[in-house]
DNA sequence: AAGTATTTAATAAACATTATATAATAATAA
DNA sequence: TTATTATTATATAATGTTTATTAAATACTT
């Protein structure tokens, strides 16, 4: 599922979410780095700007995003949990070296398994890791 | 990759690992608890049993194991992490309703993606959630 | 403008994990 | 066997992340 901004803000309308400032600003930050940050990485860069923001918010508000799905927790590593935006589905690739995770499309919904019949199947996460090509590079 | 105890004592000992009493018995209750306990579970189930057994052997004993490659981290909820034999290629499936994780083979070596040429893929976890058939019932 | 509900922020608390240093254990060699 | 060394385990403290709590600020309604 794409999310554009209307249906972004739909959602908040149907859920009784009010968008503040604060929430506002974590979405656009979400949106135009989709380098897949922290808690710690939207806060430091948002602070900058925006100093009466607190980490707190930052928390509340991704959960509260998390909620109703516009945002997806990436869990590709066990000691940093990362944040995206919502988009059509999709892998997550870390790499091992330089850290970096890379978005690939992949259709997700053809993987089934007929172990899983009778299980209702929500959500969907690929997470590879390896090395990048510009890591191999080098 | 299937992992017998033959494999991980000849792994131990290629990586100069002893296997001590604590590392035998947190492999002992991994191959034989396949659910994906928390370091927690773990800790908990053992003390009983082995009352000097720390905590921190839990932790230190799980990061070498995962290191080389005996064990693997299930990350399928940012807030716990879970440990896992490894095993041939399988994917987990996560019933939010009661927590439980089910293992369900998959062929993962078929996952690929022209996006992905170039890079060198280490890893791949396969992480689904929904409801299981016994919580549907309910 | 007053009253109500929502949202934010600061602080403290909870929890998980790691670092450090000491004690215990096992392996080796004299 | 004993002494020496390396490895492992434990306890404690430290770190880091996330959540709870509460009071202040803001926005909405009438």
């Amino acid at each position: 599922m794409n999310t554009s901004f209307e249906d972004m803000l739909n959602k908040l309308n149907e859920n009784n979410i009010r968008l503040s400032h604060q929430r506002l600003k974590i979405l656009e930050y979400l949106a135009e780095n989709r380098c897949h940050p922290t808690v710690d990485k939207i806060y430091n860069e948002l602070h900058k700007d925006f100093p009466t923001l607190s980490k707190t918010t930052v928390y509340n508000t991704l959960n509260l995003l998390t909620k109703i799905n516009i945002v997806r927790i990436v869990n590709i590593e066990d000691n940093e949990t990362r944040y995206d935006i919502c988009t059509e589905n999709h892998g997550h690739f870390k790499c091992e070296s330089c850290g970096r995770i890379y978005d690939f499309s992949i259709d997700i919904d053809s993987f089934t398994t007929k172990e899983l019949d009778g299980f209702k199947i929500n959500e969907k996460d690929i997470y590879f890791k390896g090395i990048c090509p510009k890591c191999i590079k080098n």
